[in-house]
This record gives structure tokens, sequence and C-alpha cells, in this order.
DNA sequence: GACATCGACGAACAGCGTTCGCCACGAACG
DNA sequence: CGTTCGTGGCGAACGCTGTTCGTCGATGTC
């Protein structure tokens, strides 16, 4: 097939559509215009099309971010560098990152057992590392299931900054003062420990030394 | 048309609208239902009037179903006997089962720093508690984030359930037969530890212990 | 050359959240 | 007592949404 006729050209180079061309035409309207703007008819537009014909190789709109986020995962690198501990950190801090990248797509992982090919990539070499760290299997596989867990959930709250407004500071900075407002004989607590609340800090690094040091402790059964 | 005098008695009793009959409605309808059930239009109509009569009481959706988190979080009980860790586990499980109950409204607690008053008083207590176990201000306060957190990931993982068709042991037995599916080269600790990660047992009171026990040995900073 | 297969897609359906503008009613005011 | 005014209630509509159906055309096979 040689130089196609000037009609082809109006709209040249288009593509086939494949599964892969609308997870990734998919993921750049998300992160460009945001969770609303992703809908089967913009992901059809980007790729010069109707909506209808997407489901020749999506189910519907869950498959689609359900393979979004394991397309986003890919991007997880799997190896680092250090000891088991080390790379165990690692490799979360990077999932969770991964996934706080694009709005909306780590309440997918919440609600659903990892089934996507990157996801159990990344599971897979979770339990390499916990195994390396000594744990018997039972509490290596509980573990796993807590780290993911704290993944999702960590990425969501992340993520959700990206849709309020944008500005992390701003939204926490609204909520300390409505801390401030608070009645102090209702809520003695949060009134006398506002500032430690609304500390700054890295809570995220903070917060998965605490479940590694816990696993470590808390043999299962 | 014809006015019906009597049409007034044939709906006896129509409680006048309020944002409190609202979230309740809300709340019989998502349980009754489910979250796909929960539309504006539902609410209304259970409340024998039209969608825009809402507004007048409720910003919009999501304002709606914030208040309905908030007053799923009423039931919590506040207080409980034992140690101030036991009182603390039986307040964070109480916490996700509260939240669990009532399909998707555990997401919503997932994107925002909590204002609802029943979920400040929840925080106040766990505050309480922590100070109790000797912690300083900070770790408190950064343990109650990673409390919160876990809680309303745990939730809707679990709350995720009652989406799918409903039973738990169906969608894990699902996922145990697509990860004995794998290849065992590619997903080597996955196929080992199978049996292990599909095992039985009390995950989340394990994930519970491992969460206090990690705070209690790592000090913020 | 005839046939079967399958991707592409225009059109339509049923439903959604939300807004607008009008109606009725009760309180406030002169 | 009459009038005005604010406001809750709501019918109708707007602009969307995800998804399905049936048709069309191209491609690969016998």
């Amino acid at each position: 097939m040689t130089p196609e006729p000037i009609s082809r050209r109006a709209r040249p180079a288009k593509a086939p559509l494949s599964r892969e061309a609308i997870v990734r035409a998919g993921l750049a309207i998300l992160d460009r215009d945001g969770l609303d703007a992703l809908t089967m008819r913009r992901v059809a537009k980007e790729l010069d099309t109707g909506p209808a014909s997407l489901y020749v190789y999506v189910a519907n709109r869950d498959d689609l971010m359900a393979a979004m986020l394991d397309e986003a995962l890919a991007r997880v690198p799997l190896t680092a560098e250090g000891t088991w501990r080390e790379q165990l950190h690692a490799l979360v801090a990077a999932t969770v990152e991964a996934m706080s990248r694009h709005e909306g797509l780590a309440a997918v992982a919440l609600g659903a057992i990892p089934t996507g090919a990157n996801a159990l990539l990344v599971i897979d070499r979770m339990l390499a590392l916990l195994k390396q760290g000594g744990l018997d299997d039972i509490t290596a596989a509980w573990a796993v299931d807590l780290l993911h867990l704290h993944s999702a959930a960590a990425a969501a709250e992340q993520s959700a900054y990206l849709t309020k407004g944008g500005k992390e500071e701003t939204v926490v900075a609204d909520a300390d003062r409505h801390y401030a407002a608070l009645p102090a004989d209702r809520y003695p607590m949060i009134t006398a420990l506002r500032p430690a609340l609304f500390s700054p800090g890295d809570r995220d690094t903070w917060g998965l030394d605490v479940l590694l040091s816990g696993i470590l402790q808390t043999p299962a059964r």
C-alpha cells in the first residue's frame, strides 16, 4: 500500500483502534483534564471516533479504568538498592506515587483484589522482599494485603487533592481554620493538639515505617 | 385538573422536608437498594416530592453523601472497657464497621479531611486514647491520621463486597482461581504462596495490631 | 467470485445531577 | 386589616452520561 489518496490525508495517520490506544488516550485525558472529563465520548473523540467503537476493545468504563490503572502501574520500578526493607519501602512509595499521579485511579484499586498483570508483578516483588526479610508465609501474605490496602488508600487521599482546586496546602489551611473554630469543650483533644495535627513533616514515610515495624513485630496468628 | 381534597389524606402525615429527613431517606435507600440506586430523584421519591426540592437543604449529591457519612458515624460507641489500647482497637473497629455497613460511604471519607461533627468526636476520642498511651503530641496527631486513613480504606474494601454480587467468599474464590492460572515463571512468589494468600483468618484484627504496635514503636521525627 | 466474519459507528434509549422560574403560603409591616 | 416580601416546594427543562442495537463496509477464506 503506497501513499494514500488525498481523502485519507484529511485526517492523517489515524492509528487503528486498539485496547492499548484506548487506554493511553484515557490516561492522557485523565492527566490533562481530570476525572470528570474521562467519559467514553471524550475518549472516543480523542481517537477520532464514536463512543460505540470503544466497546469492541473495552467492556465498559470500569474495565477501561482498571486497564488504565494497570498501565499506570507499569511505570513502577521493581528493583532498587539497599536492604530488603529499604527496597520494600521504595517499592511501596513508588506504587503510591504511580497511582496518585492519576486522579481517581487509586479508588479502582481499593475495591478489588488485584488481577492486572503489572499489579501482580508489584505484589510478587513485595512477597519476595517480605520473605527475604524472614517472615513466614502467612505473615508475608497478610502483610502484602495490608501494604496494598495502604498504598491504594494513601494514593486515593493524595489524588483527591488533584480534584479539589489542586493546591494541597489550601485544603489543609481551610481545615485548620475549621478546626480552630470548634468548641473546645466538645472537642478538647482536637483543640489542644491542633498545632500537632497540622504540623508539617513527612507523614507518608512515617506511615510506611509504622507499617513495616508493626509487621515485623506481629506474626500472624 | 381535578384537585383532590382527599389527596392530602391519601399520603397522611407527610413530614415536612428537612435536612435530617433527606439524610435518613438517603441512608435507607443506600442500605436497601445500593449505591447505584442512590440518586437525587430516588431520594426525592422516597420523600414523596421532586428532586428540585432537595436542593433547599442539600447543596448537591456530594454534600448529601457527606451528611450521610456523618450520620452513620453517630452510631459509633465512643467508650469501651479495657486498657487504652483495647479501647482504641475497639473504637477503630467500630468505625470501620459503621462505615462499611453502607456501600460507598467510606469512599467519601477517603477523599477529605474529616469535618463532620460525629467524625470529629471519633477523632477526639482517638486522640485522647493515644495520649493516654503516653505518645507525644506529634506522634499522636500523625497516628490519628494514619488510623483514620486505615479505617476508611478497610471500610471501603469491605463495602466493595456489597457492590459485587454480595458474597465475599465468591469474590475471593474467583480470585483464587485466577491466581492459580498464573504462569509460575512470571509470578513465582504468588504461585508459591497462593495457599497463604487466600488463607482464612482475622486479617482486620491483625492489621490493627500491626498499626498499633508500629505506632508505639515509631516516634514521629 | 461468493460467502462469512468482524471492526466501526450513527442513532437512539433511559437515566443522571442540577438549574430556572413560577406558585403558594406565612410572617412582617404599615 | 391589607399588602408586601421572602422563601419552601416543585414542574419542566438542559446538557450531559454509559451503553446497546442494527447497519455498513472491508477483509480474509473457501
